[in-house]
RNA sequence: GCCGAAGUGGCGGAACUGGUAGACGCGCUCGACUCAAACUCGAGUGGAUAAAACCGUGCGGGUUCGAGUCCCGCCUUCGGCACCA
């Protein structure tokens, strides 16, 4: 604060956001106010992240939910004092381009991906400038720019070398919309549908390229020191599915049959063993008289989907193959089956049946009618030749050899007594032993789409698929193509494209056609902004290790699986390539919640409730649709557009226009307690506020700003505006403003006689001092209800708090005729008398 | 079934480590300005009541001088996972 008080040239007019806005928009440009020196290390730095956008052409009004309060926070950080990166770029590469493209063919019109996206990035590009973000555009990332996407070939070529991208035949998930295969993250929801059209998905057998995301299970589920929204953890460790247990091997006539449990304290209840339907061992195991029997069944599960198999309910399938495998602890033959609800992918694709303890074997049990051996005693009232159902919960080991009196304290893995004597006791004997596995699966990247990353792989007859040699990266994505009407991708037709020379040999050889899943361009696209047109590496490694990871990465709930563990995976192997030295890409994740519609319902044009954010910046001006967004309610929540309460956030920015603009009529004289009181509501404003930006609580940050808008014009008067603390008071509350509505209170800076931007300054600090309040209202309750108010000094002493407690007249009342049992003095706060009558 | 989050006025939502429930805003009511309306400004606004007593944070208990907040048992909504061995 300035120790003079400033001339304010005071004219009569109106907030004409209209005016403004374009006004400062066009100076902030000329003027680079948002570039950022990357290589200032004068201040500290902070790297404020928020997901880029699929360039759609038209940013809705969902990008300004996002986009507005993250907008603010970096503004808030950048004003404590830290050199702010905030880049914006765009997800370039994906299907509605191509689509479009495809529609386009149809017609008989060529439309390119290429030329729609880069005009829709321009489009894009000139609304988020409406938006008065303080976006540095210099650093912008397109990733369907070869500049970008070579480098997604680059780390594919070095996953490639180091084992981590491989290329297998297997049943996969398939669009028949997209007409692609997905990754298991992108087959969403109970009926199995695709992430982005939410078709049902169909099983194809096909040769595709994975990453091997599954050799980093164990370190994805580890969250330490990672600030991140326990949801996104919780979603992610549920997706990851880890169980321990042990592996435990079954002698069988075909050699050695492991199976995976998380119970190997209850083998000497394995009675039977299933094996998915899939499992290479069913072929040579079953007997001649079952193989018609077995056949059918595997043919059966083939043809029927798996929403078939849902929709038929658990009612337990399955048939016995003809052979029979040694339990390895009680040394008995017991017979194996063949059942669909085993499934191949997960675990070793054969388990151990026990139907006393687990509910599946026992329907299985019961309908084929097979044994059911008793392990665990759980306590002697129950009566064990009387279950209706497996039991699994704790008890004392029975009839299990070995580890008998164990007991199994309902935890899982080895915190159980009974699993930990149990994989020992495997172990020892050479029969098995412990093992975790998980859920997750190796990351699909294949996609049978043009818009997309070439792989740079070449298959040559003679050496197979061959590595495209580093000097020749990028392959390009040819442009002269011809999208067909089917939908299939113009690659595979597209001659010079398609025939090359085999990097090995040079005879003659033919490029992958498929094309790299887009999260591949998300998962590293934050290292890209640092130097996004570095030609001899992805990234930077001394600016990385100064800026990287993230320090506080926004976007919505919906990445929370997808994109934000791929990039978690990415950054792991970057780190494992020597690169980089961090494992962990975003330090802090915040999640905005969705906008709906006024109908409370989700945006879409079939409804009609589309709220379009041009609309109403040119009816109220971006800075009140930025406020009313962060105002609406909590960040992560979202909630419905609501046209009316915009109107608040509206009289809001046009009080504190005038405010500061208008002369001041009344003659109220600026004597002490009233300057007091007036810094002391600036200091708590400020206090709030900034506690409220730490924790990104914009609603209450904007509602603490509209009690001291109130507050001030209250106090203002003519013999006021003309004090020094008039002067902080305005000068804090438009510093406090600038991140929310940076037009308005650039505007207002300048009126209030300043030079240099608002946005150059720093954020006000507060004096616990001027906090203290002379005196404190104290409720004073009886028996815990609230029976009167006195008014006391700050420093009052306890009994004079009780003194005048109880001469408070209604308080007085209820003391009459009755025994005050017990004083309780909160001080500051109230006083509690508790009487018997 | 397992795991997680959340239930507060007519509405969006506040409430720090248990301490005056409903900040701030929308809406509504009354008033001023205006020929009138809109804008703006001022006053009021949880329910019930003439007023006080009283009733109020999903429901039922409990702990405490005092519970939206802590504990036990439920209900509802939303999200994730699920024939995962």
């Amino acid at each position: 604060m300035s120790d003079t008080v400033k001339e304010i040239a005071y004219e009569s007019s109106r907030y004409n956001p209209h005016e403004i806005e374009p006004k400062w928009q066009k100076k902030w440009d000329e003027s680079k106010l948002y570039e950022v020196d990357l290589n200032d290390h004068s201040k500290p730095k902070y790297y404020f992240l928020t997901m880029y956008p699929y360039p759609s052409g038209d940013l809705h009004t969902g990008h300004w939910y996002a986009e507005a309060p993250a907008d603010a926070a970096a503004r808030y950080l950048r004003m404590k004092g830290f050199n702010v990166l905030f880049p914006m770029g765009f997800d370039a590469f994906g299907l509605p381009a191509e689509n479009a493209a495809v529609k386009a063919a149809r017609r008989g019109e060529n439309v390119h991906p290429a030329t729609l996206t880069y005009k829709q990035i321009d489009r894009m590009v000139k609304q988020f400038s409406q938006l008065g973000a303080m976006f540095d555009w210099s650093k912008m990332v397109v990733t369907c720019d070869p500049d970008y996407y070579k480098w997604n070939q680059w780390f594919f070529l070095k996953m490639y070398e180091k084992g981590l991208a491989y290329k297998k035949q297997s049943p996969v998930d398939w669009c028949p919309s997209c007409n692609t295969t997905l990754a298991r993250e992108q087959v969403v929801g109970d009926d199995r549908v695709c992430e982005r059209c939410a078709t049902p998905v169909i099983k194809k057998d096909l040769s595709q390229w994975y990453f091997k995301i599954t050799d980093y299970a164990e370190e994805l589920l580890n969250f330490d020191n990672l600030d991140w929204p326990t949801r996104v953890r919780e979603m992610q460790t549920n997706w990851i599915g880890r169980s321990e247990g042990a592996e435990v091997n079954f002698d069988t006539k075909a050699g050695k049959l492991t199976v995976f449990t998380t119970r190997p304290d209850t083998l000497w209840g394995a009675t039977f063993m299933v094996l998915a339907p899939e499992h290479p061992y069913v072929s040579e195991l079953t007997s001649a008289d079952k193989q018609a029997e077995v056949a059918t069944y595997i043919e059966e599960t083939q043809r029927k989907t798996e929403i078939d198999r849902m929709a038929e309910g658990k009612e337990k399938t399955g048939v016995f193959i003809g052979a029979y495998a040694k339990n390895p602890v009680t040394g008995k033959e017991i017979p194996i089956w063949i059942a669909d609800y085993v499934l191949m992918g997960y675990g070793t694709g054969a388990i151990m049946a026990v139907p006393y303890g687990d509910q599946r074997d026992f329907e299985f049990a019961r309908k084929f009618k097979l044994d059911i051996v008793a392990v665990v005693k759980p306590d002697d009232s129950v009566d064990l030749g009387a279950l209706d159902k497996a039991y699994d919960g704790p008890g004392i080991m029975i009839n299990s050899g070995p580890i008998n009196g164990q007991i199994h304290n309902g935890e899982k893995g080895k915190k159980s007594p009974a699993v930990a004597a149990a994989i020992d006791y495997l172990e020892a004997q050479g029969i098995g032993k412990g093992a975790t596995t998980y859920r997750l699966r190796d990351w699909l990247i294949s996609r049978q789409r043009y818009w997309g990353t070439p792989f740079p792989i070449v298959y040559c007859d003679e050496h197979g698929a061959v590595a495209v040699p580093y000097e020749d990266l990028p392959v390009a994505l040819p442009t002269d193509v011809e999208f067909m009407p089917t939908g299939e991708s113009p690659l595979k037709s597209h001659d010079s494209f398609l025939n090359t020379t085999c990097p090995i040999c040079g005879k003659n050889a033919t490029r992958e056609t498929d094309t790299m899943d887009t999260f591949m361009d998300s998962s590293w696209y934050w290292f890209r902004y640092l130097t996004p047109h570095k030609t001899d590496a992805p990234l930077d490694a001394e600016l990385a290790k100064h800026w990287a990871p993230v320090d506080t990465y926004t976007g919505g709930i919906e990445h929370a699986i997808l994109h934000l563990m791929y990039a978690r995976f990415f950054t792991k192997v970057i780190r494992d390539l020597g690169l980089i030295d961090h494992g962990e890409p975003f330090k802090r994740l915040r999640n905005q919640g969705i906008i709906l519609g006024e109908d409370n319902e989700k945006m879409s044009k079939s409804r009609g409730n589309v709220v379009n954010p041009d609309n109403l910046v040119s009816e109220y001006g971006a800075d009140t649709v930025r406020t009313y967004l962060m105002f609406i309610g909590p960040w992560d929540q979202g909630g419905p557009w609501n046209s009316k309460g915009i109107e608040g956030p509206t009289r809001f920015l046009g009080r504190s226009w005038t405010l500061i603009t208008d002369e001041a009529s009344s003659d109220t004289p600026a004597d002490k307690p009233t300057l007091k009181e007036l810094k002391r509501a600036v200091h708590s404003a400020i206090k709030e506020v900034t506690d409220d930006f730490e924790n990104f609580q914009f609603n209450t940050a904007i509602a603490e700003l509209m009690t001291l808008v109130n507050a001030m014009s209250k106090s203002k008067s003519k013999q006021v505006v003309e004090t020094l603390e008039w002067q902080e008071g305005l000068e804090a509350l438009i510093k406090m403003l600038a991140p929310i509505a940076p037009h308005i209170s650039e505007e207002l800076w300048e009126r209030t006689g300043h030079t240099g931007s608002i946005h150059l300054e720093s954020w006000p600090s507060y004096d616990e001092s001027a906090l203290v309040k002379n005196s404190i209202s104290m409720a004073i309750q009886v028996n815990g209800k609230v029976r009167g108010q006195i008014e006391v000094s700050i420093d009052a002493s306890k009994d004079a708090i009780l003194e005048a407690a109880k001469t408070e007249s209604n308080v007085a009342r209820y003391l009459e005729n009755a025994q005050i049992i017990r004083e309780i003095v909160v001080p500051g706060k109230l006083v509690n008398l508790v009487i018997k009558a």
